[in-house]
DNA sequence: GTCTATATGTAGATAGAC
DNA sequence: GTCTATCTACATATAGAC
């Protein structure tokens, strides 16, 4: 049997534009369903069935749930990451950086990338499954990490009173809370009650990611503030 | 064959003593084990282990796995809802209301009460499930809106200009940000780094609270100071 | 690479003796 | 109320023809 699985060591030959075509479409479909039901309450069948393909090509292409969900996280987190690189690049060049702006460059890209681009809606959700299960800290150490520590890095700079403990907790409540803002809009509008639900169900304005920047920004000032 | 199951209509008959504690000792298994793995990564099975019951005891007492986690969440609600109306009434007999003595009520009793008992700790995971899931919207309506809303509306008081969306955005952005340090010590210890774990692996410390707090309330007014 | 068929385990739920 | 045994369904994974 030919036991070549994704994420194995090089293949000897490329694979055919058809068989890549597939690979796409499983994880596509491996991508929205892990990111409705979560890694245990989706199955393979599940996926499967969305992708239009048989349950023995998910296990080929996947290499096994864990896997599947392995690649599908990692998938997108390369150009995320370098639309937030590239984002901190923008707002150095065209100004001093301030805990707004670099908390900008972190967080705009991912709701821009959404806005166009409803896949990315469900990749927020599965970056929120990972954040949110330690049972996946490898995953996140190796796809979100590197460059939280660069952004933290940077904030550091920017609020040196902070203890480096306090800055890492203020990090993981900006995170939690844009994580809320790309994945929670039912609760935001649970809580906000009548009429007025914002129209592109899921979808952030630009108003609210302006806030989000706000509200996190005001947060690290007074954590640097003396205060504690 | 008597079907009679938890939050069906009132019993005939009280519950022996036995019985209860047989129930209790469910539940606390099933929010430990739930805690633990999410509701579809959890098994009937792991939670009648942990009780040191026999599978069928946990489906005659739970009434089905979805019922059982519904439990699970509701039990200590009704405690945890009043131990934060208690704590805002003292602040508001203390002085002056503000935001920051607001947030305080809201959300430093939860700390409070899982510093105490480690069971608490595992509550806070089951609530951080059941906050981000929206399959359970109806037991989060059930068992947290209604005193969420009446937080709400005190933050409404003291900061008057904001909309209600605004609000309720700013407010879901602090709820998060109280999961993630109920429940994600092991992300603040990753990216703070370096040796200084904090002694009681998962319990936040006082000044933890106090920062995080800080944080919200900053976030707070800073949406209301015109900046949208 | 693709697809059908199947192996093997384990899930939630229930029946019925005690 | 408690406990054992069992029903039925469906999970992941693999084998092997094409």
């Amino acid at each position: 049997m030919q036991t070549e699985h994704p994420f194995d060591r090089k293949r000897q030959r490329a694979p055919s534009k058809r068989a890549l075509a597939t690979r796409e479409r499983v994880l596509d479909a491996a991508e929205r369903i892990f990111a409705a039901r979560g890694f245990d309450g989706a199955t393979i069948r599940d996926i499967a069935a969305e992708a239009g393909e048989p349950v023995g090509s998910v296990h080929h292409h996947g290499g096994g749930k864990e896997l599947l969900f392995h690649q599908a996280v990692a998938r997108r987190s390369v150009e995320l990451s370098q639309a937030r690189r590239d984002a901190l690049e923008a707002a150095r060049a065209s100004g001093p950086l301030t805990l707004e702006r670099v908390l900008d460059a972190f967080m705009r890209p991912f709701f821009a990338l959404a806005e166009d681009e409803p896949r990315w809606s469900d990749y927020a959700r599965l970056v929120a499954l990972v954040s949110a299960d330690d049972r996946w800290r490898g995953i996140a150490a190796e796809c979100f990490d590197p460059t939280a520590a660069l952004f933290l890095s940077e904030l550091a700079e920017l609020a040196p009173d902070l203890t480096r403990r306090t800055r890492a907790q203020a990090f993981v409540f900006s995170v939690s809370a844009m994580l809320s803002l790309l994945t929670s809009q039912g609760r935001i509008g649970a809580l906000g009650a009548e009429g007025t639900e914002n129209p592109g169900a899921g979808r952030a304005t630009p108003g609210q990611v302006d806030h989000l920047v706000a509200f996190c920004a005001a947060g690290f000032a007074v954590s640097a503030d003396g205060r504690r």
